[in-house]
DNA sequence: AGCATTCTGTGCGAGATGGTAGAAAAAGCT
DNA sequence: AGCTTTTTCTACCATCTCGCACAGAATGCT
């Protein structure tokens, strides 16, 4: 995966990486069946053998797109926790981070892992989208679990459940802001989550 | 809509309810986009042009699905609340039915209005689902509404606050259904979305 | 300079898709 | 029986879809 700093033939007319930025983009917002090769082809600039030869074929390059968006955007909630010291200014910042980018633009609303790729049924997304899952959730209890050492929540609390329900908070932001909710409602949201995670 | 006792002409081979929920259910398995005309024209079966001389075109079928399956299978986790006296029993009664019809089949998985259609990207669509979410959310909030007058519930709850975490969690829960989540899992995330909601 | 290598662009083709025209069928009405 | 009305069926079309040959362009290597 690490690119070689020179190959040896003609050189690539794209960045890979905005190119699969794009393409996520697109996905994003039009999903996996109703995204053309051809719409894919002039949002990442490049004609569709190029597209071929980069990425294979369509199902193959959602994929990388949907890894891309996974270390990208998809992955700035759980950054924003990590500047945090006390364990609800995280949470709040994580699911303010959500908001945030569910909500950017009209055009492609909620989350592509959490609310557009689920509905295109191919197994390989499928399973994809269960591993990224679970991560997310096991990160989240860590995160859990070193406030519980640290004396910030009580030796009682249940690590699981509230990684859990911090999961489910994010699935439903997601949702509504795939519903066209708006911002501030989802900020109050964002915030009743915090509040039950931590109790 | 009402449909007359004896029409003039031929006949019809189909029943518009059970055309309906054959398209619903292909719907929710596949999405919009990915669902052809005549997959639906074997699912359903009627010939294309009947479907068309029906329903209309593809769009408006699909919207036609979307009612029809508001009034059936949409509406089993409300219709379940009616018949417990008790409103955890009734908000138990509510969530377990959502688990129940998110995770009967492996071939459609969550829910067509909270999972699946929110990602087709048409207008009229978008509205029917805001609508639709808002009248849910309503509903619950009558039926809280109901448990603070008699004393079920304490004064101070915050009926809408109750209402929004019931909403929510629903959609948390069709999302984890589309993504595989067992019904094991489920019925633990409804019972605890049963506790929040009434905290 | 010449060659190998890698990427780009034109263009094609087999197949699927949504939608429709038009004839035939099945009923009621007179 | 004959006409009207409504639905069904066969066949079709224009369009879009994905994927791929094939030739040409742009680089490094020798």
């Amino acid at each position: 995966m690490v690119e070689k700093a020179r190959s040896r033939g003609r050189p690539r007319a794209y960045d890979p990486g905005v190119a699969l930025d794009s393409a996520a983009e697109l996905f994003w917002s039009k999903g996996f069946a109703d995204t053309s090769l051809d719409d894919l082809s002039v949002a990442m600039g490049m004609g569709r053998p190029s597209i071929y030869n980069a990425f294979g074929d369509k199902q193959a390059l959602f994929l990388r797109a949907l890894e891309r968006f996974r270390d990208t955007t998809g992955s700035s909630p759980m950054r924003a926790m990590e500047g945090k010291d006390s364990i609800g200014e995280a949470l709040a910042a994580f699911f303010r981070q959500i908001v945030a980018y569910t909500t950017v633009d009209r055009s492609h609303l909620g989350c592509l892992l959490g609310s557009v790729a689920p509905v295109s049924d191919l197994p390989e997304v499928s399973r994809f989208l269960k591993v990224n899952l679970d991560m997310t959730e096991r990160q989240i209890a860590d995160r859990l679990s070193a406030a519980v050492r640290s004396g910030q929540l009580p030796a009682g609390y249940s690590v699981e459940q509230g990684a859990r329900r911090a999961v489910n908070a994010m699935l439903s932001l997601a949702a509504r802001a795939r519903l066209g909710s708006s911002r501030k409602e989802l900020l109050i949201d964002a915030a009743d989550a915090t509040s039950t995670v931590l109790s």
